[in-house]
DNA sequence: GGGCGGGCTGAAGGGTTCCTGAAGACCTGA
DNA sequence: TCAGGTCTTCAGGAACCCTTCAGCCCGCCC
């Protein structure tokens, strides 16, 4: 996960890069708007962060240059808390979360996953495991070349699976997921979800992707089974 | 899980104690930053809680020099004063997170709980032991390149041994970490999973890399046995 | 040598987790 | 409103796992 930091107070800057280094993304710096301007159309980044309050070129111009250059990375703004800056502008020009300074640093983490996630989730995205192909982007999947209808529920569970090939994955976090819910739903429904999908992908070509991590929930095996 | 709060304040320490040990940490205390680098490089802890002003050496310094020593444990600094400066300050040594001086109690094992999750997803995610491979994501060991079934409550144990390899691990802190469970559980539970434990990853290889401990735990040899 | 504490392990019951067919609720489009 | 498809809930049953117990071994110390 790429970010760029575009911020002119160095310390702060600074301590965000270094704080999200820790939490496993890749951070860039630039310290005004130009630099932020060009630095985001030279290179690709997932997400951007930019301060509203810069020298050269405020955080709303760079911000609505760069959706009109077509870029789709996700921006999130961080505005002073004084009413100066609007943050119903930031959204305006384009920017996708805003962040009141002074702000905790979990705040920040917090959003900037929620905004990765969302991103993540704009991409398009193609799984392949052995035979079977998992298209995120086309919503189909493919055994051996054979296409195989699946509802949206049980394609939500078999992506979501998918973009974790090899790892296990509980069932609570599959609800969490898929079905957005609280941790007092019930599992019966994934695996009533997962049976089907197995009847699927699975049954009529004698293998077994979709493997039972007992006591711990469920995983898509790396080489389609 | 395992905590070690390094504050001077008698009285906080062990109000912090007291109220973690209720919510199922196992928490240590010391009184000041040197004797807090030495316990924290001495033993292993999941998450450090670290007063900024100490006496001896400050908090930051302690920070700094575990993170210098290769300390990957979560660690949450306690300022006094507020402030981005200071936050900027504890994240630029390499703390995790910080909370200000006074804080809430719900607030601090709120905190404690994220982060030790974030710890563990940052844990390394395949241990290897010579032949033998445990692998945390997916939940599954191999030896030599066989893959071998183990049930939950096996592939816990394996899992708190491979995280403390060539470490003596005492049954008491195995039936915390795996168990959940207080000090008056039967010992005889980890014997009886150590077992069988044996009979399929030692074994069938003639190999022993579960090793007892005579009178304090277990071992899991780190090269494989 | 005998007693003792610590550790090992086979067996079994009781409990938990998981699977799956079926039924009804729900949604959507016509 | 109806039809068709989808989702969730329910319940039975199967598979599996955990703990407990009891008997045993082993090393150590008196």
């Amino acid at each position: 996960m790429r970010v760029l930091v575009v911020e002119d107070e160095q310390r702060l800057a600074l301590a965000i890069k270094h704080g999200l280094e820790v939490e496993g993304f890749s951070v860039d710096i630039v310290h005004d708007g130009l630099s932020g301007l060009a630095r985001a159309t030279d290179h690709t980044y997932d997400v951007i962060i930019l301060d509203i309050m810069l020298p050269g070129l405020n955080g709303y111009r760079v911000c609505s240059r760069l959706r009109a250059a077509g870029s789709d990375a996700g921006i999130l703004m961080l505005t002073a808390k004084d009413g100066e800056w609007d943050e119903a502008e930031a959204l305006d020009t384009g920017a996708d979360d805003y962040l009141s300074k002074p702000f905790s640093f979990v705040v920040l983490v917090a959003r900037l996953k929620a905004l990765a996630r969302r991103i993540g989730s704009r991409a398009p995205r193609r799984t392949v495991l052995g035979d079977l192909v998992v298209d995120s982007a086309a919503r189909t999947c493919t055994r051996a070349g054979t296409a195989i209808a699946l509802t949206p529920r049980e394609f939500a569970v078999l992506d979501h699976l998918a973009r974790r090939a090899g790892e296990a994955v509980s069932k609570r976090e599959i609800l969490e997921e898929v079905w957005d819910s609280g941790p007092d739903s019930d599992p019966n429904t994934v695996e009533v979800h997962i049976s089907a999908l197995r009847r699927k992908i699975d049954a009529p070509f004698g293998r077994s992707a979709v493997q039972t991590v007992r006591g711990s929930g469920y995983r898509l095996a790396a080489d389609g089974g």
